[in-house]
DNA sequence: TATTAATAACTGACCAGTCAGTTATTAACT
DNA sequence: AGTTAATAACTGACTGGTCAGTTATTAATA
């Protein structure tokens, strides 16, 4: 009698994972050095790859610290826990590039078009060929588990980015080259299509046969929000 | 000196759960029925609902069958396991909305504009209103984890909804209400209104202050979407 | 050698899937 | 109608593997 095999728990499959380095390597060579300085940085980068493969809950700290060539325990000695590790990956991620757009919007003149185009193009590059694209899906995915880490990124992320786009679409309403329309709705279409292309490109486009060409996508964005899509016949 | 307290495992906080109903009611009682035929759409229901707040990884079946009012084996009486559970929930929470609206669009006559009128604000009302609107967030999640998922859903869903809107907008064109414009690129800024509205409404909305009025959210989409933002003076 | 960065073994909580046993229901037979 | 045998729905304890966080120990450096 064949004895039905046992299904495997549907556990993540890691198997084409590299092993580790052999950790006993002659004595002679050093083990390991001392590197305070480098290695928050490090941790941080190694974490946010992490995360984004794999998402929150589903990392193991042990694979973040094998990947910034440390030890688990390491991690500690820097970081409060997993979920002060992902605060601190979205703060280096995010809020500097936030920062600089934020100023940038502040200092332009010229046409509200072109800034709307710019900073749609950059916000669209940092989402779409960055690791820091994969956050949003790394947040959205803890909702319910980590109410706290929502929170943060509202405070920390959503509300700024949001301010900025409102910021944009009200300084063409004031100069009279947008018409007055619903500012806060019309900021989350932009939002939606950020967030189109921050998860398409983290999450789906690796499983579907379409590609997505991502200036292509913010241009025609913005060129339909401008001109609308109505006939000028009709 | 203060012992620093060990720090709690961040584990999902459960304590606001109920407690299993008393297993060992009396004997005169019934300690359960069987109810063959009710029982599939029960587990789906209580499954969809835990996916729904705690996504994917971090449900555990015994939720699921607590909810279901059954025991975690009986879920294994009707569906392979969790994976195959999750797939059933997809299949009859957005499959049957997505045929509807499919043979709406397919016995239409009027102005395309009323029809994507009507069309965003049934597919809004879905995402928005009904505990199906979680799905987008429970598949991107697990994007990663679970490739085998986010195919099937990329082929029974986004492909579906992707083509749906595609045909109303290429009516639109073929018609002459609308431009020559990028149909599938402007086919993308409806989807990630959409998934706005759905994430907002199922992952941020309850952690945030402000509200979004569904209507009219998808009222000003289509709105803006039409005319443009240019002032006309301009 | 004193200090401290770093390691690695350890603890305890966790949970998907299994299966031997229990109970409700049905059918067959008085 | 009442009894009993057979069936199938259902249960829940158990297994085996997972992993965040802790800590005793070791090695690099000043």
């Amino acid at each position: 009698m064949t004895k039905k095999p046992t299904k495997p728990r549907p556990v993540i499959d890691r198997r084409d994972e590299a092993p580790r380095p052999d950790r006993h390597t002659p004595r002679t060579l050093k083990r390991w050095r001392r590197r305070k300085a480098a290695r928050p940085s490090e941790i941080l980068d190694a974490a946010l790859a992490v995360f984004a493969e794999r998402g929150f809950s589903a990392t193991r700290l042990d694979d973040v610290a094998a990947r910034a060539g440390v030890s688990k325990g390491t991690l500690y000695l820097y970081f409060d826990g997993k979920e002060a590790l992902l605060k601190a990956v979205v703060r280096e991620a995010l809020l500097p590039n936030l920062a600089r757009i934020e100023s940038r919007v502040g200092a332009y003149e010229g046409p509200s078009r072109k800034l709307l185009d710019e900073i749609l193009g950059t916000i669209g590059g940092v989402l779409g060929r960055t690791r820091a694209g994969a956050i949003p899906k790394i947040i959205i995915a803890e909702s319910g588990n980590f109410p706290e880490l929502v929170r943060f990124y509202l405070d920390e992320v959503i509300r700024r980015a949001f301010a900025l786009l409102s910021r944009v679409l009200a300084r063409g309403v004031a100069s009279g080259e947008f018409r007055p329309i619903d500012v806060a709705n019309t900021v989350r279409v932009l939002a939606g299509s950020m967030l189109f292309l921050a998860l398409w490109k983290n999450a789906i486009e690796s499983h579907a046969r379409e590609t997505l060409d991502i200036d292509t996508f913010c241009g025609n964005l913005v060129e339909v929000l401008i001109h609308g899509i109505a006939s000028p016949a009709g």
